[in-house]
DNA sequence: TGACACCTACGGCTAAACCCGTAGACTAAC
DNA sequence: GTTAGTCTACGGGTTTAGCCGTAGGTGTCA
């Protein structure tokens, strides 16, 4: 048998996701300077054909415009985000959130600032409900 | 170029570990056995051969007791744990666990218990410091 | 009219992640 | 002793992820 394949984005996808996110319709183009001017050296291609791949995952969508495609997310950030963080969640910490962010915590990771934004972030939750 | 290979478990692999994190040096035969029992139908074989690799990747120690081999994790859970978390944290949240944490409450999937713990976690975090 | 740049489509390549089966050795039980 | 069961070692098979190159079309500019 094979490996099933992932619900979710994966990491070279998501990268992509994050750019069209932030910048709206983009060309293949737009994105692989986008990659290179964080750092990473990819060929045009290999983005190009990633991008493709992403669209008939329904991952992105694409019109043509002029001589080039540009692509937007087919799918909302929020809404994937939740799904990634889901998908966690059930496999490495029971399903249960709490035990994800008991581990956030305890990793000493955090800056103080971001503790902060934490307790800010759960008293405005509170507030909602 | 290929695909370089993940610092991190794998999902089958963190499976495997999660078995040896609550039960102790086990044979690949209780792991199946484990397995099974939560619904997956894996041959032995394939428990086998998988925790064997995670021997190569210093994921799992194993020691030969009686004829078959005992394999205990070579990895702390907590340590693993926010180094996938970490990880995740990077990939998709700039860096910024308050993000991911805003982005677990409004994903609105939370029971209330959830978020009391949330809050508890963090109060008794606070303390600490 | 060339030279050049850019785009898409297509296919190839490597390695990882899984999944298993078979072979051979060994043990325990009848 | 023979049979049945269990274990390891080894290798094979499929799919996905990710990386590219080449071919061929088209536009631009001197």
């Amino acid at each position: 048998m094979s490996r099933p394949s992932s619900q979710n984005p994966t990491p070279g996808e998501l990268e992509i996701l994050k750019i069209v996110w932030d910048e709206g319709a983009s060309s293949s183009r737009d994105v692989l300077d986008q990659l290179n001017r964080d750092g990473k050296g990819r060929a045009y291609t290999s983005v190009a054909s990633l991008m493709n791949v992403m669209v008939e995952k329904n991952l992105l969508k694409r019109k043509q415009q002029g001589r080039a495609f540009f692509y937007s997310a087919a799918v909302a950030r929020q809404k994937t985000l939740s799904q990634i963080l889901g998908d966690l969640v059930g496999r490495a910490f029971e399903g249960s959130a709490s035990q994800l962010v008991a581990h956030l915590l305890e990793s000493g990771k955090l800056s103080t600032e971001e503790l902060d934004k934490i307790g800010i972030a759960i008293k405005e939750h509170r507030k909602q409900k």
